[in-house]
DNA sequence: TCATAATGTTTTGTATACCTAACTTTAACT
DNA sequence: AGTTAAAGTTAGGTATACAAAACATTATGA
């Protein structure tokens, strides 16, 4: 059970690719929500029943699926988690791109509101304050690699820092 | 199945608690772990018997509960990122104690070797790098609270930057 | 030491979430 | 329109994880 939705994990992602998919394709088929989720077409089923009864979405046995609005509004939250906290890892983080999609899948679950939209802002505060921004970013991938911190390279970077401040402000 | 240790969430959670009773006990009984876990004691005996067999603990009917050395670096990695998490949004995303415990508990099952280990170096680096440290956390946290950047309140906060930079140089 | 409380176990049952395989319906093509 | 393939459903089965309640063991203290 996920604290906002009130789904569990599982419940949350079929809505998720469900959302997708209507998006890709106007409809949800069953088969390719399984081939998403990797799951077998009869769990599929099941699943929609499930989420039929829940007033999730719009199903009847062979009809198209699509989410209801009290489904849509949630599969867009789920959706919105997703892409905040693949940006965090992807953008700020610098992790490789497969690895972002994958834990991104996993966190969108167990991040709080409060947490995520806290995480908003500040991936916000680090790209829009002067201190950090683009270059910044960058140097955190080269301390990464690095053993330990140069006074030499901290003298240049803050020299970057203030001469771009000071670009901008004109 | 996290892709770490191979074992459910739920797993991954007793065996965090029976670390956390034996650091404070010596041993691990069922109802603490059951009280800490929320679960009935029934419930306890199952999930047991079940980590007994894996080997990460050593257990029989009516004897204290002990980690093996297996079941210990497990414990222990979980105990890690969970402390790398809560780091994380408490002193960096400034999240309340209450709702940063809750959330580290959640994500810590959801979380990557190379996520967290990168999420380690950035807050090392958030503390160390000249251009950031305490006061810019600071800032974030007014940032948080305020409508949009303040072009004064950047002048002054870069001239903190910089002298306290220069402060530490000497 | 023996009664009682506390703790631990077992059993039975529930709920979720999957699978496989047989079967049904729908869609597509001739 | 009829055949066939694709998609969807159903039924039966597995595994996890929990609860509740009856039962067993251990610990406590009078």
């Amino acid at each position: 059970m996920t604290s906002k939705t009130g789904l569990s994990e599982s419940m949350e992602n079929y809505l998720e690719v469900i959302l997708e998919l209507e998006q890709a394709n106007k409809v949800a088929r069953a088969k390719d929500i399984g081939d998403k989720l990797g799951v077998q077409r009869g769990s599929v089923t099941g699943a929609l029943k499930n989420l039929e009864e829940k007033g999730f979405i719009n199903y009847a046995p062979y009809s198209f699926i699509t989410l209801t609005k009290k489904g849509n509004k949630i599969a867009k939250n789920i959706a919105y988690r997703h892409a905040v906290l693949k940006d965090f890892l992807l953008n700020i983080l610098q992790i490789d791109p497969e690895t972002a999609e994958n834990t991104a899948c996993s966190m969108e679950h167990a991040i709080d509101v409060q947490t995520l939209e806290r995480l908003v802002r500040f991936i916000d505060y680090i790209h829009k304050c002067p201190r950090t921004g683009e270059d910044w970013i960058k140097a955190f991938v080269d301390y990464c690699t690095s053993d330990d911190r140069d006074q030499e390279k901290c003298d240049q970077c803050i020299d970057t820092c203030i001469t771009l401040y000071k670009r901008d402000k004109s």
